[in-house]
RNA sequence: GCCCAGGUGCUGGAACUGGUAGACAGGCAUGGUUGAGGGCCAUGUGUCCAUUAGGGCGUGCGGGUUCGACUCCCGCCCUGGGCACCA
């Protein structure tokens, strides 16, 4: 009986495809493009496992489904190389990490090869590789000599603004800028010396250095950007982080807000996804009011999306950092406030949030006069008021506003009813938007939505306030106290940053003797000896994981020029991704950033299209299964699954390969754990039974299952076809092993339908219609399936 | 709390715009082939009633629209994910 012998055959084809260089394509053709992208990984040192391939086979089937359909297809593959675990590595043996990196992606590549990928590996990229992260840097210096002109509502060369500044100062002037931007005239900035020009300007530039506060995570030694930080946890390795001012460079992705919002619609991207980012840049419609404080000149402002509950107000409250805090406090509350503002200082982003029951504040003394009612409203400050959101003070309305009556409650302040509505019990305000307004002056009788728009138009007619939009989305800090990474081609002369000359470009990263802080808590960079321009330091900071991330993918378009990113010929033919595959993990990462970059560069003039990406998948993540056997606490004895319940036992994660539906080899499980050798092990049935959950794969649960083994046992197509069947690739899914003999019997079959012992045998007769219904029905079943997914 | 997905046999999952629910595969069962095991082949497998023929009931729960509903509408329950002192 003749055989598929798989090994020989993909052995074949692979070195045939390598060797003709079949998926190697040309910057031009007569044919329609088309572009299929995946993720790029970082090459970690475990290597791949079953989980990583799926979007990887997923593009790879839409690839090649594109090039039969007469499509010239673009489908490369590069690493993102740069990133913590190499250089954590590196801080405990001392390798350098490009050469921990440079193992791993080999590993990488062969594993890839190994699964039959068309990839047009002759445009490899690696984010960590000098000929690229040159053109990083270049990017960062144009964005760094940008301005967002909110008139234009574009990027424009920082130039321009200049120019404006000379002829008629910054009042004209509607721009993307720090906040505290003063108005200056011409005559004004004129008179500027060097480096008060420099650091104006900074508050313009889309990229920028200031004195911000930061998510420091004293564990990895470095600062990370929001969407680092879960739960006031970093995102990698689960280290605390707490807030702290230091001067940091920082993106002006916030300029961006608006369109990173509207480009959504634009796009064929999961709803979820869209979601998340709607979520995180979380725009409100609302307006800012002055609250004038009583026997002073000073007001405070407040963003609020309803001012229809604005009789509502019984109290004002500050944020602790608020800058009006220490000019309105009273000599009799000056001792209360200060303590309290002290002790909000010091608690860490997560007691705050940890705490959030408990309910703190502190009277100012002063009083604020309602605008409309004319009334007297005690003005607090309390920290469930965020100083980074809108203006940092609220108007509080209890009887809407859940935190406010709590707060009031707690307190013991007033409690207005402003809605016919409203349900208001001991322990619930009511947010209605139904009803009538009532108490309210002039607002009487109407809806909340009608009192909404006449608020707004009221408050703008007597002059103490504007319709307003506000946003979540911070500015991206975007330094990291680390090694491995784009050194920022900075440089400091006078204290001004200066930076490097483009014909310098790339600044190489320095080689250093140990991959720590210095002993005076500078980055490591700061170890390296000469590491300066012409006698002036440079910037100890490198960039963060998502920069190189942010623009890779047009680089694949034309990955070998040394005189531009990608030049004009390339990005006019392929122009944007039409097919991108992979996790919905980077929603508010890489997703957001690279969107944000391709809009830059789409305003600069440099590429043509505003969204890199039309189409976007998100394959679901593979669970490991995870095995477990059952030590009884405090002994040398384990249980089986089904006896756990009589004993306290503890659960031992035992590695998937000693178990086989879930009865475990104790013979191989005693070598693989020596303590356990002399153990007792008390079955059921004569087996000794595992339990077994979900979790994440990862070595160290054990229950990695490697592409390699099951490569060299069944082939890489049955491999393939197997994790195409395991369901929906949007779902996340535990991996299990068990179905795929179904899909190997499969191609057995298919194989001997067309062989004679080992010989290729077709038969001559004309097909049958009953055949060619069969066929073409096949064929189109296939299409539908390849097009829902890529359409 | 708010916002997204989703809920179909023992299991993974099919079912295009409303038209024979459960394709395909795994598992299980029975039989064949084999010295044995494995492999391979065949048959069966939603559920209940019935020896058969056949019939009743079935897509989380309750209601509705329709000649006809897994599919559309309303309410509820559950699971997964996201956001969350965001004013």
């Amino acid at each position: 009986m003749a055989e598929y012998n798989f090994s020989a055959l993909e052995k074949k084809w692979q070195a045939d495809w390598k060797e003709n260089k079949i998926y190697e394509v040309a910057n031009t053709s007569e044919k329609p493009k088309y572009y299929v992208l995946d993720m790029f990984p970082y090459p970690s040192g475990a290597g791949l496992h079953v989980g990583h391939p799926l979007g990887y086979i997923a593009s790879d089937i839409v690839a090649r489904y594109k090039r039969l359909n007469g499509f010239h297809v673009l489908h490369p593959m590069g690493f993102d190389s740069f990133g913590l675990p190499a250089e954590q590595y590196a801080i405990q043996t001392g390798q350098h990490p490009a050469v921990t990196t440079e193992t791993n992606i080999n590993r990488y590549k062969e594993q890839l090869e190994a699964l039959g990928f068309s990839y047009d590996w002759s445009r490899e990229v690696r984010t960590s590789d000098p000929s690229f992260y040159k053109w990083t840097q270049w990017i960062f210096k144009l964005i760094y000599h940008s301005w967002y002109n909110n008139a234009s509502n574009r990027a424009e060369s920082i130039e321009t603004l200049i120019a404006i500044l000379d002829k008629e100062g910054n009042a004209t002037i509607d721009a993307a800028c720090d906040d505290d931007t003063p108005v200056i005239t011409s005559e004004e900035w004129k008179n500027y010396n060097e480096k008060e020009k420099a650091s104006f300007l900074l508050k313009y530039r889309l990229t920028y250095l200031s004195e911000t506060t930061v998510n420091w995570c004293p564990a990895l030694g470095t600062v990370l950007s929001n969407d680092e930080v879960k739960d006031g946890y970093s995102e990698r390795g689960g280290h605390p982080v707490v807030k702290k001012n230091m001067p940091q460079w920082s993106m002006r992705i916030t300029a961006y807000a608006d369109r990173l919002l509207s480009g959504l619609d634009t796009i064929d991207w999961p709803a979820p996804i869209k979601e998340i980012q709607r979520n995180w840049i979380g725009k409100s419609y609302g307006a800012e009011i002055d609250f004038q404080i009583e026997n002073s000149e000073e007001k405070i402002r407040v963003f609020t999306t309803r001012i229809d509950t604005i009789f509502g107000v019984t109290f004002m409250v500050l944020a602790p950092e608020s800058k009006l805090v220490q000019v309105i406090t009273t000599a009799e509350q000056q001792e209360a406030v200060n303590s309290y503002v002290e002790a909000a200082k010091n608690r860490s982003e997560r007691d705050r949030m940890s705490d959030a029951k408990n309910i703190t504040g502190v009277f100012t003394g002063s009083y604020a006069i309602h605008p409309f009612s004319g009334e007297k409203v005690p003005v607090w400050i309390a920290d469930y008021v965020l100083a980074g959101y809108g203006t940092g003070a609220v108007m509080a309305v209890p009887s809407g506003d859940q935190r406010d009556f709590d707060f009031a409650k707690h307190f013991d302040l007033p409690i207005v009813r402003i809605n016919d509505a409203q349900h208001i019990t001991e322990t619930e305000a009511d947010p209605t938007k139904d009803g009538k307004i009532i108490n309210s002056g002039f607002l009487d009788g109407l809806s909340p939505k009608e009192a909404i728009e006449k608020g707004i138009s009221e408050v703008e007619t007597k002059g103490i306030g504007i319709r307003k939009v506000n946003f979540k989305l911070r500015d991206a800090i975007f330094g990291r106290q680390r090694y491995w990474g784009e050194p920022i081609p900075v440089y400091y002369s006078d204290e001004i940053p200066k930076l490097i000359d483009d014909q310098k470009l790339p600044v190489e990263l320095p080689s250093i003797d140990e991959y720590l802080p210095t002993e005076d808590g500078d980055p490591p960079l700061g170890r390296a000896s000469d590491w300066n321009h012409e006698g002036n330091a440079f910037e100890l900071s490198t960039m963060p994981g998502w920069a190189g991330s942010s623009w890779y993918f047009f680089r694949y378009m034309d990955p070998k020029n040394e005189e531009k990113f990608c030049s004009e010929d390339a990005l006019n033919y392929w122009q944007d991704v039409d097919f991108y595959m992979g996790g919905s993990e980077h929603a508010t990462g890489h997703l957001l950033y690279s969107r944000f970059w391709t809009k830059f560069l789409y305003d600069r003039g440099y590429i043509q299209v505003e969204e890199y990406a039309k189409k976007l998948v998100n394959q679901g993540m593979i669970q490991g299964r995870s095995s477990f056997a059952y030590r009884v606490k405090d002994s040398n004895k384990y249980v089986s699954y089904g006896l756990k319940g009589s004993y306290d036992v503890t659960p031992i994660h035992v590695d998937i390969s000693l178990v086989h539906n879930d009865v475990l080899d104790v013979a191989a499980f005693k070598a693989f754990r020596p303590d356990a050798s002399e153990a007792e092990f008390e079955l059921e049935d004569g087996k000794y039974v595992c339990g077994w959950e979900v979790e994440k794969m990862s070595k160290s649960k054990y229950n990695v299952v490697n592409p390699d083994e099951l490569v060299e046992r069944y082939g890489a197509d049955t491999l393939r076809m197997y994790e195409m069947f395991l369901g929906p690739i949007e779902a996340s899914k535990p991996w299990n092993t068990n179905g795929i003999e179904g899909v190997f019997k499969f191609l057995k079959k298919f194989w001997a339908l067309f062989h004679t012992h080992d010989q290729l045998d077709l038969s001559e007769d004309p097909a049958t219609k009953a055949e060619l219904k069969i066929l073409h029905g096949t064929i189109k079943k296939i299409a539908d399936d390849v097009e829902s997914l890529s359409l």
